[in-house]
DNA sequence: GCGACCTAGATTGCATGCAATCCAGACCGC
DNA sequence: GCGGTCTGGATTGCATGCAATCTAGGTCGC
């Protein structure tokens, strides 16, 4: 970490997925280089790097810029997620460890006590929600113990409206995604590959058609893009 | 490709895939920008880049390593790509053309032709074997009308021994080969994704047993390294 | 004789200068 | 007035110099 290259690449991811860059946002190597105090080889290092990841699109002698979404993307990516999670789920289920799986119940019994449709938060307080389902997600690919297949996940991209997400969440839709991962965790605990991979091939197919019906509502996608806009 | 780095890339590229570059080798700065006439300004990015893709390893300041692949790394991959092969088909399934289901028809058919196994051909010549089975891959992930899946399988890396790979099979698992071929076809011409994603699956999943079993008897990991050998 | 430390060489990582490419605007011709 | 061309500015892509880091060998101490 203490490498330029990677706080480089850590800067633009995390400006990129809290919306500070907006959609078809230019990132200029001089302009970013600047901003990070650095010069402009750690910049063309971290741009390519979140091109091959899917975060920016660059083009050839023309820069890069911040890679903007169609309905058509999301579908893709979820549609991958999908059945790549699903994988995951199953190859955990082969050989959990009782330990993971009651982090994993703490953590899905977590998620329902700051959920704010429930009133336990101010409405609209999603961030330790979407922190807490991110990290169940991400033990249950560490159990699955392929190094492959997390490499090919992270690559997928944490979309950057992962934290809006919840907000188009209905009440019921939410309550759906508390069901599976308890589901998730019982088919865990009971070693049933086959009954995880489904559940959690459910998971996400719910989790796309949410977000696609929101996509679909943002007639104007208006990114919240405060060029000055600081975050932690 | 004009551009410099890319002709790198594919430069290293096409030197780890046929061999020409052993496991483990080491991939100097200085070396590889000597070899290709070029600075280390767009070495470094090549080998980011196969890095990401997972044909080398780069490790900080100490540099970059033909990657060695394990049973459990063919394993991992081979399983990858079964469900995202699947996947693939089910896609194209749905939506591919009369016309891409002919070519690969004809693809399925000329691969039988072209089977030393079968006597059409000098026993061990598997080189347009290996082309024609790519092609017709390419051709199904192609009609799947997916960016982000070809973009992932193409990240997933087309295995260094590849044409190896077919002289272990033995003529019942060629001519199963050839089958599965003939059945994705039909499943495609029928507009069936449940049969095509199903029969690709089992495909993949064959082709892994016998890499699985080629790799179990390579005792001396032995890589053909005349380090000036030349290849097309 | 064996092990730890220390130094020298080599290599990666970063900064910066120069050439090639691309985009914008104005100018000229029709 | 409109379209094509040409030039200027800016930006990317490549080459190279310098500093930081790592590996290897030798030396010193025990």
């Amino acid at each position: 970490m203490s490498q330029a290259s990677d706080r480089v690449y850590a800067a633009l991811r995390a400006g990129i997925l809290d919306g500070r860059y907006g959609f078809g946002d230019r990132l200029g190597e001089i302009e970013v280089a600047a901003d990070l105090g650095t010069s402009r080889t750690p910049v063309r290092e971290a741009l390519r790097r979140l091109g091959s990841e899917g975060l920016v699109e660059v083009l050839p002698n023309r820069g890069a810029r911040v890679r903007t979404w169609t309905a058509q993307d999301l579908e893709e990516t979820y549609e991958l997620r999908a059945v790549l999670e699903g994988l995951g789920a199953r190859r955990a289920a082969g050989q959990v460890t009782a330990e993971v799986v009651d982090e994993l119940a703490a953590l899905a019994a977590e998620m329902v006590t700051v959920d704010p449709s429930l009133g336990h938060r101010p409405p609209g307080d999603f961030a330790d929600l979407a922190a807490l389902n991110a990290r169940f997600h991400a033990v249950i690919v560490g159990a699955a113990g392929s190094d492959r297949l997390a490499a090919t996940l992270a690559g997928l991209v944490q979309l950057p409206l992962v934290m809006r997400t919840y907000h188009r969440y209905t009440p019921a839709a939410l309550a759906r995604s508390h069901a599976h991962h308890h589901e998730i965790v019982d088919a865990l605990r009971a070693g049933d590959g086959a009954w995880a991979e489904s559940v959690m091939r459910s998971h996400v197919l719910a989790a796309r058609a949410v977000l696609l019906a929101s996509h679909r509502d943002d007639a104007s996608g208006s990114a919240a893009t405060d060029p000055e806009g600081q975050a932690s």
